[in-house]
DNA sequence: CGAGCGATTGAAAAGACTCAACCACCGTGG
DNA sequence: CCACGGTGGTTGAGTCTTTTCAATCGCTCG
């Protein structure tokens, strides 16, 4: 049923103008501490954006403008390599906030950000996000926390990268990728698992095999399933 | 001259307490923006110690309860993998403010610091740092730049672990060093700086001969000493 | 003087990458 | 309706970097 549903008209994502007030996933987002009033002001001032497969939200090198709030989908941010080769860093989803990072140095964007399916994202004017900002304390200890938690994150990444063979990233990254998509099953393309655990799509393949073989996931074409979670923390390594 | 520096007296460290007033350092620091009033406030509140070689500021999983300001000395910033090896993630020098990122989270600090050498080394207790934080718009501005510089720095550093051989990022860790270390010679011990760049000492001994015969750098016994920027830096492929 | 730690070297083994070829699926256009 | 081209996925084989393990060395400290 997961299987087909690709082919349904089920899960098919089309534009549609979205109210903050009754977005469903604003209340897990930055702006969870929002009273009636603001809610009404980012409401007024946002722009809804439809966005298929594979659309920028921004390019590393640029100038922030605003923020990206993801109402519907998900999003790749990711460098790029010297070779030209992708690093992804993150996969944010429904209710991230994307790109307010470059917004308090005056420097480009170090990140790009990029969507992995259709999504509805709505954008939020610099000048707008930042006036929230100092008006209401809550965002600001948000934002602080948030940030402090990304960098939390980084670190580990970091060790991870260092520290563990290729076979135990790809299953720390199943894991995380089991925890963004949810209830759905993971749909990243080979490549895009490769640049993300860092490494060729040639070993990805090799080592998915593998962990099939084991019963730790099932392989539905492009989309894999967790079959084992705690086998798969143990592959893992931590 | 250099070389032999470490047998004289010339360098030897010891207690000292810095008023935040005389402070050379405290310009380049978070604290720049302070007025005079607010320089005799961090002054009366600070409590500056003398850390020698090794010692802890403060360990992962144990909760914050205020920053350190490094006067004079350098501070290894890591976290401990599975295997207990150290991933170091930052060093940070003379005028860096440590340990505040983990303030604006109720969670434990998730990396550990200790000194690479004898420090001298001010805290600041959380309250006193948050009432500045609260009152000072400067310094909020300062570090919601400083933590979305450190968010771009590790990106970078995760790309270069993820997509770089260990001897080009052997080449980049030492340019950053050499950043870190100015016009002294990069002093760290070989697994340091394996730690740093995530592969055996081994490999960073044998490295470090390559280089050596390459003329990029000259070994001082433990110290490191620079020779040609440039092509270090062709050799990180960056 | 002996213990011990950090640095060094050598040799073998393993993990991962590269390259090249091939396959499978999908949408297009004839 | 089918051949075509393109993209993404898969496989195999050979190569190379890096790791691992074991042994040695040199220096410092008690």
């Amino acid at each position: 049923m997961f299987i087909f549903a690709e082919n349904s008209a089920m899960l098919d994502k089309s534009h549609k103008y979205v109210s903050c007030e009754t977005c469903q996933v604003r209340k897990d987002s930055l702006f969870s501490s929002f009273c009636t009033e603001e809610v009404h002001q980012l409401d007024e001032n946002k722009v809804c954006s439809f966005y298929r497969k594979n659309q920028p939200l921004f390019v590393e090198g640029t100038f922030s403008r605003g923020v990206y709030c993801i109402n519907d989908g998900k999003v790749k941010i990711f460098t790029i390599g010297e070779s030209g080769k992708e690093q992804i860093i993150h996969i944010a989803k429904e209710g991230d906030v994307v790109g307010f990072k470059a917004m308090f140095s005056d420097d480009p964007y170090k990140l790009s950000a990029t969507t992995l399916e259709e999504s509805n994202i709505c954008f939020i004017k610099k000048e707008d996000f930042l006036s929230h900002l100092e008006s209401n304390p809550g965002l600001l200890q948000t934002v602080l926390k948030e940030l402090s938690k990304e960098l939390g994150e980084r670190a580990v990444f970091i060790k991870n990268m260092a520290q563990k063979s290729v076979r135990e990233r790809l299953a720390t990254i199943l894991l995380i990728l089991d925890g963004v998509y949810k209830d759905e099953m993971i749909n990243l393309s080979r490549e895009d698992l490769a640049n993300f655990v860092g490494t060729a799509t040639e070993t990805i393949i090799r080592l998915l095999k593998e962990f099939k073989e084991e019963q730790l996931i099932e392989i539905h074409v492009r989309k894999i399933e967790i079959l084992d979670r705690k086998k798969l923390l143990r592959e893992a390594g931590s």
